[in-house]
DNA sequence: GTCAAAGTACTCGGATACGCCGTGTCCGAGTTCTAGAGG
DNA sequence: CCTCTAGAACTCGGACACGGCGTATCCGAGTACTTTGAC
């Protein structure tokens, strides 16, 4: 089981625009400078953010990234799902139906779920619950909290670069 | 977030060599018509259960695979590492140390751990957790509740074939 | 009839290819700011 | 001095390559059974 790199990237850009006074854009190229990152690439997940409703975009001077809601109605899931995409991790292919399986069990025709599938999907909702319960203004005070110059420092540098 | 397909496949073998009479070796030939998979990738994924100790194989007439613990020893987390690796989902590359963020945050020398990835490392082991409270035996068990006759036609099947 | 040995069939296991998707990059479209000319 | 317009700089967004890993396959190594011949 694997996350997109991505996501990191988009967790972090997020803390970091929740920081940045309230109004102001920031351009992908800064954030990139900030975490050494390719400014490209960065660029496109935040495309997906957008599209997500989770940050808005403006081209031109002045232009950038900034999040579309409060720091507060942003959850780690909703980043996920931008990033990674919202399919399940276990994919259920009825395998039980396929070869003679099928044939034997006599469950062609009824819908019996399947065990298999059942079990993964109740561990993948906790996944889930646990980051649908995790906001980005929860990360935020956190990182205050074990450091609290940090926040200052990043928004002075945001401001003057 | 994405399994490798192998681990549907694993489970669903697990559980049919759970249904084999003690001691009897099931080929993956016959495993893989069973399911209507390919036979020698199968086999790849069986061969990684084997490395795992969760079934012992056996070459020649009368070999292959059998369960080499009972199913009730036998957890999905133990299956879904076995073939999918026991590599954490989310995996923090640091970024917050790299680019000129590691010069501003200040927290260079300190060994402040990266809050964004114990947010991620909390929802990981629920996931992790469910898994592993979940085993072979206990699927098996559900399956036959919701389709009593299904594990005697298989176990049919698999003597006569 | 019994035993032994060679042959044969069967099964796993690792080495080998293919294809898709994640990763990375580039250039064009759109927007805003600025500067200069005209009134 | 004010206004309008043309140009330039900036930023996003989608289109275009590259590489790694998951997927899939094949053949050789090893084992047990069977058969055949001799004693």
């Amino acid at each position: 089981m694997k996350l997109r790199e991505g996501v990191e990237w988009a967790v972090h850009c997020c803390i970091n625009l929740s920081w940045v006074p309230e109004g102001r854009a920031v351009p992908v190229a800064k954030l990139a400078e900030f975490h050494g990152l390719p400014t490209a690439y960065l660029n496109k997940q935040m495309n997906a953010l957008a599209r997500a409703g989770i940050v808005s975009s403006h081209s031109g001077p002045r232009g950038g990234f900034r999040l579309s809601r409060a720091p507060e109605e942003i959850s780690l899931m909703d980043v996920a799902v931008a990033i990674d995409g919202q399919a399940q991790a276990f994919l259920c292919t009825g395998i039980r139906h396929h070869g003679v399986a099928g044939k034997i069990t006599g469950l062609e025709g009824r819908r019996v779920p399947c065990t298999v599938a059942q079990a993964f999907s109740t561990a993948e909702l906790a996944w889930r619950h646990h980051l649908a319960g995790q906001t980005i203004a929860g990360l935020a005070h956190a990182i205050r909290k074990a450091n609290p110059t940090a926040p200052d420092h990043i928004r002075h540098w945001f401001n003057h670069n």
